[in-house]
DNA sequence: AGCACGCCGACT
DNA sequence: GTCGGCGTGCTC
């Protein structure tokens, strides 16, 4: 046979493969696919994973170097992982290398072996004294160094903290020579015993026993699920006891679930219900317990898997069901590198690996309950809230002509004033943070122009700066105009700050509570915040989307949401969605059996027929208005999208570029007879210069996937070619949830 | 993306 | 005289 040639997939945004000759000293038959490699990269070694093994390269023979080593004597990714990545990569026009490295665990991607509970322990060095004159001068070192020498079998490197030993002063007693460390397994393989549950599971409704059986009797094989349940209604009771099903079956869960909602109380529900092996994987875990988690997952060792997003390519021994929950959530779009949308690959993943999955959420996305109408998704629906609890009643205020004070109207302040006197709280909605969105010259006009962005500074009277939500650019406002010297500056608009102080002042008698992301950054304000809420006194909560999140506030029966008209006349096509999503999922924190919520909406637009539908008839009838809307406007999912974004230093590079790369691509419509792909630009973004750079995009437009898809496998490797992208930074987003 | 090379401006 | 700005080229 010829010199075997390795095929390697290269954490390198090329999107191209590169060959190498085998280790020396190494029989090629014990190379696998999935392997990792440690290889010279021009000036760099780097971790490269194998692909293929072929006998012919295009490579000039010269160029070609050996790889250095093999890291792995198994493939350290499964069969069905390693297609699951080759199909990302394909599907979203990304390099196979760096899509690996999306979906492997850092320390995999650093070479770091493929094993489990590898521990590094600390060992007292032999003859090493505490009295040592070395230590004289370091108490802390000297205490480490007893500590360490109390265990005979070394002190595992995750006790070190709960033993108040120090890191540092371990370093430097291993500089020393004073230890030694040592790496082996850290424990036995835990085995499950016993019984699954460790509480009795709840009953279930009528609604629930139906969703439950529908699905618990498609469990043998691939199906997709929509659990479309109303806030309240248990869906968590019905993944509970299918999780649970499966477990009897000696199978595995995966559940994914959005960033916002890790909160320790999902995991805490978990632990109660089930004796079970649970891995949990999200961005608060450390590299070490992230691989510990993932290979615990794909040996078998773990039972149920709870994680974000990126968790969708954690490797399973025995899959048995995904849980996506919260569906809808923006959160399982990645808005970088790979724009991979973790709902979409959790229905390929679970259709290539035979596994039935379950979307769930109170307000499915327009695209999956497109899927369930067409019959490829089985809706099932919760309608009923537990506790017989009442659904929130809508009502939309006409603000048009009326004088808002700090953005809240005459009449909302008479029912807030009702509610609270009726000893419950207040929920205030406000998609926007800080004081006032701008800064605004009364004399002259002069407003508060972020110099870097297209964007209006917002002024943060608490920290007393003007903020550029877009960059991060600060600056002090001043008290005259920069422009005319008058000094009649006044503030336009408000942001949850000024609704939180002029609250306070119309109702000097209760509490104000502002939930933001300013206003919870502090570690375990949030938790503070939510205790003095749930004391249940009569309060005003005002907050932006964190409020929608999660927490139900049991004595909150008035929601007011203050301006939903962003939502209703934006340029994005999928603003009226996301409100929609945002007031209902808003509204659901609200209410119980007594006493139902009410949901009051200001607005100017209050005939406008998707916040009539969505107010009269719920999120459904708005869903299907949209969807009809989005169909007669051939907009997703009735076509679908990619967006080749582009920005650069200065004016029109971006532009110059995108007319390259469109040209490219309207001559290979031509050259391979493509139809029904339309290129629509290039034109400049919504938000033309953002930190300081200028952007421009190229939207493409496909009647279907099959067309879209086969251009974009041939252009996108021209483009990658242009002279221009190496000074424009450039990137392509496949299935874009926002066009900005 | 990294990383090096290379060619022009303001500094000890 | 050099430190360093980022344009250009390459990575098997």
């Amino acid at each position: 046979m010829l010199q075997p040639i390795l095929r390697l997939a290269l954490p390198s945004p090329l999107r191209r493969l590169f060959d190498y000759l085998p280790p020396v000293g190494i029989a090629v038959s014990s190379l696998k696919p999935g392997m990792r490699l440690r290889v010279p990269f021009g000036r760099r070694e780097i971790v490269g994973v194998l692909v293929e093994i072929v006998d012919h390269s295009d490579v000039p023979p010269a160029k070609l170097k050996p790889a250095l080593e093999a890291l792995d004597s198994q493939p350290p990714l499964p069969p069905e992982l390693f297609k699951l990545c080759l199909w990302t990569a394909q599907y979203y026009q990304h390099s196979l290398g760096d899509t690996f490295s999306w979906a492997l665990p850092v320390l995999l991607r650093q070479g770091e072996p493929a094993e489990t509970r590898q521990e590094r322990f600390w060992h007292a060095a032999k003859g090493a004294r505490p009295e040592d004159p070395r230590l004289s001068r370091a108490p802390r070192q000297r205490e480490a160094l007893k500590t360490i020498a109390q265990h005979p079998h070394g002190v595992a490197h995750s006790l070190v903290s709960q033993l108040q030993l120090s890191k540092d002063s371990l370093d430097q007693l291993l500089q020393k020579g004073m230890l030694r460390t040592e790496t082996r397994r850290s424990h036995d393989i835990k085995r499950h015993q016993g019984s699954w549950l460790l509480q009795p599971e709840l009953p279930l409704n009528q609604e629930q026993r139906a969703a439950f059986e529908a699905i618990n009797a498609g469990l043998d094989g691939f199906q997709t699920f929509l659990l479309a349940g109303v806030t309240g209604s248990g869906k968590t009771e019905v993944y509970l006891q299918l999780i649970h099903q499966v477990l009897e079956a000696g199978k595995q869960a995966l559940v994914l679930i959005p960033e916002i909602n890790l909160g320790p109380q999902t995991l805490a529900r978990f632990e109660k219900r089930f004796n079970a092996r649970i891995a949990l994987l999200h961005s608060n875990v450390n590299d070490r317990e992230r691989l510990d988690a993932w290979l615990a997952a794909r040996d078998g060792e773990a039972d149920i898997i709870i994680g974000t997003r990126s968790a969708l390519f954690t490797p399973m021994k025995n899959p048995g069901l995904i849980i996506l929950d919260e569906e809808h959530d923006a959160s399982y779009k990645q808005q970088e590198g790979l724009r991979y949308h973790a709902r979409d690959l959790a229905v390929v993943r679970a259709r290539q690996e035979n596994l039935p999955i379950l979307l769930g959420s109170a307000t499915p996305s327009l695209e999956s309950l497109q899927n369930a109408h067409s019959g490829r998704y089985a809706l099932l629906k919760l309608t009923q809230r537990a506790g017989g609890a009442q659904a929130p009643r809508f009502l939309r205020l006409d603000v048009k002509s009326r004088p808002l004070d700090s953005g809240i109207s005459g009449p909302l302040q008479q029912a807030m004033a009702q509610t609270l006197a009726a000893g419950q709280q207040v929920l205030v909605f406000l998609n926007r943070r800080g004081f006032a969105p701008s800064l605004l010259c009364h004399d002259c006009g002069w407003i508060s122009q972020c110099p870097r962005c297209d964007a209006r500074m917002t002024l943060h009277q608490r920290h007393n700066e003007l903020r550029c939500h877009h960059c991060g650019h600060a600056e002090r406002p001043l008290h005259s105009c920069p422009d005319c010297n008058k000094l009649d500056l006044r503030p336009v608009g408000a942001g949850t700050e000024r609704a939180e102080e002029r609250l306070g002042t119309i109702f000097p008698d209760y509490p104000v509570l502002r939930i933001d992301r300013d206003s919870t950054a502090r570690k375990g304000s949030m938790e503070q915040l939510l205790t003095t809420i749930n004391r249940g006194e009569p309060c005003l909560l005002v907050g932006t989307q964190m409020l929608a999140k999660g927490h139900h506030f049991p004595r909150v029966t008035l929601v007011a949401i203050l301006d939903a008209d962003g939502g209703l006349f934006s340029a994005d096509f999928r603003a009226s969605e996301r409100m929609a999503q945002l007031i209902v999922q808003v509204a659901g924190r609200a209410g119980r059996a007594e006493e139902p919520g009410k949901v009051i909406i200001q607005t100017h637009l209050a005939d406008h027929p998707l916040l009539v539908q969505l107010t009269e008839q719920g999120y459904f009838a708005f869903a299907d208005q949209a969807l009809s809307e989005r169909r007669a406007a051939g907009l997703p999912p009735f076509s679908h999208l990619a967006l080749l974004r582009a920005e650069a230093q200065k004016p029109g590079q971006a532009e110059d570029f995108l007319d390259q790369a469109c040209s490219q691509a309207e001559q290979l419509l031509e050259q391979l007879g493509i139809s029904g792909v339309e290129l629509l630009g290039p034109v400049p973004a919504p938000m033309e210069r953002r930190a300081g750079r200028f952007r421009a995009q190229l939207l493409l437009q496909g009647n279907a996937r099959a067309p879209l898809h086969k251009l974009m496998g041939v252009w996108i490797p021209l483009v990658e070619a242009l002279p221009g992208s190496r000074t424009v930074r450039w990137s392509l987003d496949v299935d874009p949830i926002d066009l900005f």
